[in-house]
Order: structure tokens, then sequence, then C-alpha cells
DNA sequence: TCGCATAAAATGAGAATGGA
DNA sequence: TCCATTCTCATTTTATGCGA
């Protein structure tokens, strides 16, 4: 059949286009005005990120001193990074439109029969990109081909408390170049958009776009507390109040003067509580040239990080509610209001109250206090409560009894645990196959000594004058953290058990101590274990209830 | 499930600016 | 003056939401 013949094509196509490497779009130099750039092949890309791949693959593989797992990682780093799958199916939907407009909607459509395609369906692409993926694996299991896929995760305690102790907080010591230390004689604290909005996001969890069209008259006193109107449209300055959801000030950013900083803006005669933050001229937008900036600032501050981003940190706040133990309901209508998605857009001043005290109770440790040469209050220091990270990667057999277990530093991505579970059918390929079997028994008892461990010693770090009490409690508190990881393991299985396709977020109560972070693979699908963040992945944290279930 | 849309991050370039 | 940093913009890449 001819037909299917120009089927295969497209899947060539789309095969090209999946080996294309990641940057070989953007370096093509147009991305100015009345820029010439250069042209670009891509198959002479592909070819090129080929031959620099398989070259490092076969000096790798030569290494024999090095473990499997390791060879893994140095190829996971060092490979060149593809497009990724989600980027091939948006490819996928423009070459269908492109041949609907040539062909027209009776030989391109969703319903014309799978054999009579011109461009496959995502599920023939799906189908097929399982084996495009079996193909890119070595015989001992080694990816040939990478690509980066955003994890979207909230940021880690230790990510703010860095943020928070850099010169943003504690000073700089040029007005301009905010990245550069404060010295004994130069100190300069500025308070602008820079400054605020991070706070803002992390304890109010609201977009950037919603904060920085803020205006001065937004803020206002309701019931006793300060709070400010949010819109997510353009001339919010405009809108009458009741199409705008009103958020209280958290306490923190009280102390911190939020609110002499606002009556200051406003006697001043500001406008806008960002004024330094103007709509970029393409898309009328405030967040990007703020996510521009913020970016080449943590970028030089060394405070980026691909799995953590700037929008990451709004989930930040979401994650601490959830360690807080606050029931789902309530936690979800915080949420939901604080994202602007709930019908009931506006709280009673009783409501406000409550809903401040609950943002008050998220502790990020941040210690406020006074310096001669600032009118202000500022930030002294930040007292963290750790929370040390894991990464939890779970198989499951084809009963979904768990079948083997890894354990890696979030961190470090080092991994900390490894073991299959002695008479389960465990995974045979990658990252599996090198893990020793043990007993259920001994495996639990091992990760309970290893999570003792890691938290004692993160503990210890901190604590320079800690006394044999302090130890003794946080043996004792260390102790909860991994009856709850114990806990969070089996609900993975459960909770998979009921629903295989959907993501979840799965804890156990009052532990905010440990967080985890976990992955489920299915020992039968070597193809989901790539698709991390849709079919496959549960995320985990430490809180009392199971999200989108 | 598919088709389409959108938000935001990532990248690279050049110009402007800051500081020593 | 030199070099690093910052700013801005065009453009690509990534993930996700919504409605049929």
């Amino acid at each position: 059949m001819p037909t299917s013949i120009v089927l295969e094509q497209s899947f060539d196509f789309l095969h090209m286009v999946w080996m294309l490497p990641k940057g070989w779009g953007k370096s093509h130099g147009r991305n100015r005005h009345g820029q010439d750039g250069r042209k670009l092949c891509p198959r002479q890309e592909i070819s090129d990120a080929d031959a620099k791949d398989a070259a490092l693959l076969e000096g790798i593989m030569r290494l024999d001193t090095l473990s499997v797992p390791d060879k893994r990682r140095r190829l996971v780093q060092e490979l060149a990074p593809r497009l990724t799958d989600g980027y091939l199916f948006v490819q996928r939907d423009m070459l269908n439109r492109i041949f609907r407009a040539a062909l027209g909607r009776r030989r391109v459509g969703r319903d014309v029969d799978e054999d009579d395609r011109v461009v496959s369906s995502h599920a023939q692409l799906k189908g097929r990109m399982q084996n495009w993926h079996k193909a890119q694996k070595t015989s001992c299991g080694l990816p040939k081909r990478v690509s980066r896929a955003k994890r979207l995760m909230s940021w880690s305690l230790e990510h703010v408390s860095r943020l928070l102790r850099s010169p943003i907080y504690l000073g700089s010591s040029s007005q301009k170049l905010r990245s550069r230390k404060a010295t004994a004689r130069k100190r300069y604290i500025i308070r602008d958009a820079i400054y605020w909005v991070p706070l803002i996001m992390i304890t109010m969890g609201v977009r950037p776009e919603e904060i920085l069209q803020a205006a001065v008259p937004d803020v206002v006193r309701r019931g006793g507390i300060l709070c400010l109107f949010v819109g997510d449209e353009e001339d919010a300055v405009l809108k009458n109040e009741q199409s705008r959801r009103v958020l209280p000030i958290p306490q923190i950013l009280l102390d911190l003067g939020f609110r002499e900083w606002v009556v200051a803006k406003s006697r001043s005669g500001e406008t806008w509580l960002f004024p330094d933050i103007q709509p970029d001229r393409p898309h009328g937008r405030r967040s990007q040239i703020f996510g521009d900036r913020l970016r080449n600032l943590f970028k030089t501050l060394k405070l980026q990080d691909p799995r953590e981003d700037i929008y990451a940190m709004r989930r930040t706040l979401s994650s601490k509610l959830m360690g807080l133990g606050i029931d789902t309901g309530t936690r979800q209508r915080i949420l939901g209001h604080l994202e602007g998605t709930t019908v009931d857009k506006h709280y009673s001043d009783h409501g406000l109250l409550e809903l401040k005290d609950l943002l008050d109770s998220v502790d990020y440790g941040i210690d406020v206090g006074h310096d001669r040469g600032f009118a202000f209050p500022i930030i002294v220091g930040t007292r963290t409560a750790l929370q040390a990270a894991l990464d939890v990667d779970v198989a499951l057999s084809d009963q979904r009894e768990v079948s083997a277990v890894q354990l890696r530093d979030a961190e470090t991505d080092e991994i900390v645990f490894e073991a299959t579970i002695s008479g389960r059918k465990a995974p045979s390929t990658f990252p599996w196959n090198e893990c020793g079997a043990l007993e259920e028994k001994d495996v639990a008892a091992r990760i309970i000594s290893l999570v003792d461990d890691i938290l004692v010693l993160r503990d210890l770090h901190l604590e320079a004058g800690a006394t044999p009490e302090d130890i003794r409690q946080l043996l004792a508190h260390a102790r909860t953290a991994i009856e709850g990881l114990l806990h969070c393991v089996r609900q993975i299985a459960q909770a998979w058990r009921a629903h295989r396709s959907q993501t979840t977020e799965i804890g156990a109560n009052s532990v905010p101590s440990l967080q985890v972070r976990a992955k489920v693979s299915y020992a039968y699908s070597p193809f989901a274990a790539n698709h991390s963040t849709t079919a496959c992945a549960a995320w985990l944290r430490f809180g009392p209830r199971i999200a989108n279930m």
C-alpha cells in the first residue's frame, strides 16, 4: 500500500527530529534584529553529535575501573542532550497540520484509520518511540542517547536558604551589580522587585506576573489585616476590586518592613509597586523581563538549578503547607485561592485572618534584625530547618509489589542504597541490573539505619555546639522520618495498585523534616521509566494527603 | 485521544553599563 | 581601558491545559 510508505517516511522524519541535539535550533544566531546568523544543516548537526557521542561511549566503556552506575552517570552528564519526547509530539502535531493543509481533512484527521495515516497518531508514535528507546541502549543497558527533561519541583529549603543568604538580601557591594558580595565599607540592600518578588512568591505562592503588575493602591488594610489585591488581567489597576482576589500579607513580610516600604512608595507618588519592571514590548508581559533578570542574577550567584527554577519557588509554599499537616480540603482551598482558581474569590475578614495564620505557620527560618546602616529591618540570617532530600526509585513487579529500591542523595545524585527484594521478579535493565538481592526485612532495616545516618549527619553539620541531648533529640526526630519513609514506600505500591497512570503526591503525616522524592517504574515496561513526569512518576512529599488521585 | 493553545524556561547575541 | 556583569530581545524548547 503506497500510503504505508508515506507513514514510514513520516516516522523516519520524526526519528530524525528526535535525534536532533537539544540546542541545534538555538545556535543559528538569528535572534536579534537584522542578524544574518548562520545556516545549520540538521543532518550535519545530528551526525556531529552522533560521532561525538559514539567516541564518548567508546571511551567510557573502555574504563574497566568504573562501575556500571558510574559509567551511566558520566554518560547522562556528558552525552549531547537531544530533544525531549514531549517536544517530539509537538513536532508531530505541526507536521500533522502541514499535511492537513496540503491534503485536506479527509486524508489527515483524527478519524483516519491507523493504516491509512500519513502522519502517525499519538498512540502510534508512542509505540514506535518505545522501539527507538530500546535501540538507543547498549547491550548492558547503558544509554546511547539522552535528553534533559525538565522535572518540575519545589525549591528545597537549602535552596531557599542559599537564596536568602545571597547578596540580594545580605547586601551587595554595588547598587547595580547585585551579585557582588558586600564589603565592610560598602553594603547596599536594594528593595525592588528582585528583593521582594522571590520573598512574596515563597510566602504567598502567587505567580510573578500577578505580583509584578500590582499597583501601590492594591495594598490595603482590611479588618486590621494588610492585604494585597491581585488580578491576572492587564490594566489590573482599572479593574474593580470585586473581580480580584485578596490575599493577606504574611507576617514575615511585615516584619521586613513591607508596609512601611509601601507607605513610602505611596508618599512619593508612585503608581506601581515595582516600576523597574515594565512590560516587554512583544507580549506586554512583565514576567519575561523579570524572569530574564532574575535568571541572569541567579546564574552569576550560582543559584540556578535545572530542577528548581524560578517558577518552582511558588510550589515551595504548597509543599510546605502539605508538610504542616493541613488537611486536603483546606489546603486545596488555600492553594486554589492563592492561585485564583476557586469560585469563592472572597474571604471574609475572619477568613483572611485564618489564611494569614496559615501562611504564617510556614517557617522558612528567616531571622529579621536591624543594622545601623539601614533604616529598615533586614534579614540577618537563616535558621534552616534542615531538610534532607532523597530521591527514591521503586520498581514494581507485575504483581505490583515492590521488587527493588534505590535511594539517591538528591543533591549529589550519589546512590546511597540499592537492593532488589529476593524472591520477586525485579527488572534486569538499568539501573536495577547491578543491585544485590536482600530479604524484604533487611531492606527495611538498612533503609532505616541509612536515613538515620543521613539526617543525623546533616544535622551534625549545622550544629556546632550540639549537646548529647541534642543528638538524642535528633535521633528521635530521625526515627519519625524513617517511619514516614517506610510508610511512603508502602503507599507508593498501594497508590500504584489503585491508580497506575496518574501523578501522585503521597505523604505521611507530621514529618516535616525529610523530603522524599520518588519515582516508580514498572519492571515490565522499560519505556515507561523514561516518562518520569507523566505516565509513571510519583513525587512523594510528606504530608497528609494523596493528591490528584 | 487528539489538536490546538499558552506559559514560561532556555539559549545566544549584542549593546550598555559598572568597577577596578 | 579592560573585563565582567547586566539588560534586552528574538527565537526555540519544554511542559501542560482545555475542549471536542
